[in-house]
RNA sequence: GUGGGCGUAGCUCAGCGGUUAGAGCAUCGGACUGUGGCUCCGAGGGUCGGGGGUUCAAAUCCCCUCGUCCACCCCA
């Protein structure tokens, strides 16, 4: 048997209507907000990542999935959205027709890593971008956005995390200053932070052993170490969450992987995740614009983690009743009840009615069951007695009521049943 | 890359040296010949992950291997 590759699953029904479920509901509200969608391929030349994610990351040192195409030229399949998009923006210099761009987008992203809980190879993003806005103001309304997102969703136990990184500036010098404090303790600290220390000290903050832990609690605070200016916009973003209503929790210790955050950086956590808690992430990058050879123009984003919010949605229960929503099923009762009901199936589904029905002439009972199976609201019949009168019987499955119905009035009754169910269905 | 757990029916699992490998759920059919859910009856479905070894005898013990899950690293 041929089986699918480690980390790249398939997603069936039903779970496939709670993915649904989700793209519908982010793409209306970041409509909303202003985003529209971008498209961009799957596949980017290497430089792109390793110029903008660091070449000192483990995204790019390990994780990426890289070959050489025909034409000997490295490519690599997109590890995280917002390089191809800012390289998007800059190729079609979207700059050029308004200061501001703000773009979303969603779909696979490839990484390659040891699978589990809420880690695959192949893993699903949605993710936003606002371009060319300095205020402060974009960073809250943009995390507004996606607490919105996850009401609107009724997700429970999320946490908003957030922190400043500082700028360019700012943070090579707090830098210096925990390493001079980190330096003496380094034969303590623990193995993995022994090795951060040389590539990124910052990320010794949020170790979770226990020494380093109480190693670093006096180290010195990366937020009381920013300039002015970082403070001034760090400042401006806590009021303006506050002014939403957005409960925050400050978390200075927060440390982001990628390179090119500067500023204001969040983390979304979630109870029930596993290990892996974190639903969706981001921050600030300007920077990031003019890096990859595009004009100096800030930006701010954010991704979320698919399957992780999949699974959050699942675990309260709101699983979309996808697969019996407005279902119809037709049950036959002969060859004869078989060929007369094919012109009302057709009509009935070229309308819009999601239609299913049995093949291989069974029972009636057997054909029963399986539009129960199927969770069908309604259940046509035709048989000997329908087709000489010219009608069908039509069951509400919920009810268990039927009633015959002329053949031209049997789509108005299925609707009228259908937008009473979906009155109640409203009112729970 | 490192560490640990688990691989027996479609799913969840029992069996842990001794006839022909089981249960529940699911599937299909019947009881009910034109009416679903409940109940009862029956049927189909297994290279016991794969390979090698020990033994009169292996799903069961040993070795190797593959897969999977969880955790570390890191990240959404």
């Amino acid at each position: 048997m041929i089986n699918s590759i480690r980390g790249f699953n398939d997603i069936l029904p039903p779970e496939t209507y709670i993915w649904q479920h989700i793209e519908k509901e982010a793409r209306e509200i970041f409509e909303t907000y202003g985003f529209s969608e971008i498209r961009v391929p799957l596949v980017e030349r290497t430089g792109l990542f390793s110029r903008s994610i660091g070449e000192t990351t483990d995204i790019v040192e390990k994780e990426m999935y890289t070959f050489l195409d025909k034409g000997g030229e490295s490519i690599t399949l997109r590890p995280e959205g917002t390089a191809p998009v800012v390289r998007a923006y800059i190729e079609h210099k979207l700059y050029a027709s308004d200061p501001v761009a703000k773009l979303y987008y969603l779909g696979p992203m490839f990484r390659y890593e040891r699978p589990q809980k809420g880690r695959f190879r192949q893993f699903y993003q949605i993710g936003a971008e606002a371009f060319g806005i300095d205020d402060p103001m974009i960073d809250a309304e943009t995390l507004e956005m996606l607490v919105s997102l996850f009401q609107r969703l009724k997700l429970e136990g999320v946490t908003l995390n957030i922190n400043s990184l500082g700028c360019k500036e700012c943070r090579p010098l707090y830098k210096e200053k925990l390493i001079n404090f980190l330096k003496d303790k380094k034969p303590s600290l623990c193995q993995d932070c022994q090795r951060r220390f040389e590539i990124n000290p910052l990320r010794a903050l949020d170790c979770k052993s226990k020494t380093c832990i109480e190693l670093t609690s006096l180290a010195p605070s990366l937020l009381d170490s920013i300039c002015e200016g970082c403070k001034t916009h760090f400042e401006k973003v806590k009021e303006h969450l506050s002014l939403y209503k957005i409960d925050f929790h400050l978390n200075p210790r927060m440390v982001r992987g990628l390179d090119y955050y500067v500023r204001t950086t969040f983390e979304i956590t979630a109870e029930g995740l596993g290990s892996q808690n974190a639903v969706a992430a981001g921050g600030r990058y300007d920077g990031l614009v003019k890096d990859i050879g595009g004009p100096d123009v800030p930006g701010f984003g954010f991704a979320i983690g698919m399957e992780r919010l999949v699974m959050l949605v699942k675990g309260q229960r709101q699983e979309a009743e996808g697969m019996g929503q407005g279902l119809v099923f037709m049950a036959m009762l002969g060859e004869k009840a078989e060929k007369a009901a094919i012109p009302l199936m057709k009509t009935l589904r070229s309308n819009g009615i999601r239609l299913e029905r049995d093949y291989g002439s069974k029972s009636i009972r057997s054909q029963m069951r399986r539009a129960d199976k199927l969770g069908a609201k309604i259940v046509l019949i035709l048989g000997d007695d329908e087709l000489a009168s010219h009608s069908i019987t039509v069951k509400d499955m919920e009810s268990g009521e039927q009633e015959k119905v002329p053949f031209e009035k049997v789509e108005e009754k299925i609707r009228a049943l259908l937008t009473e169910r979906q009155k109640v269905m409203s009112k729970q």
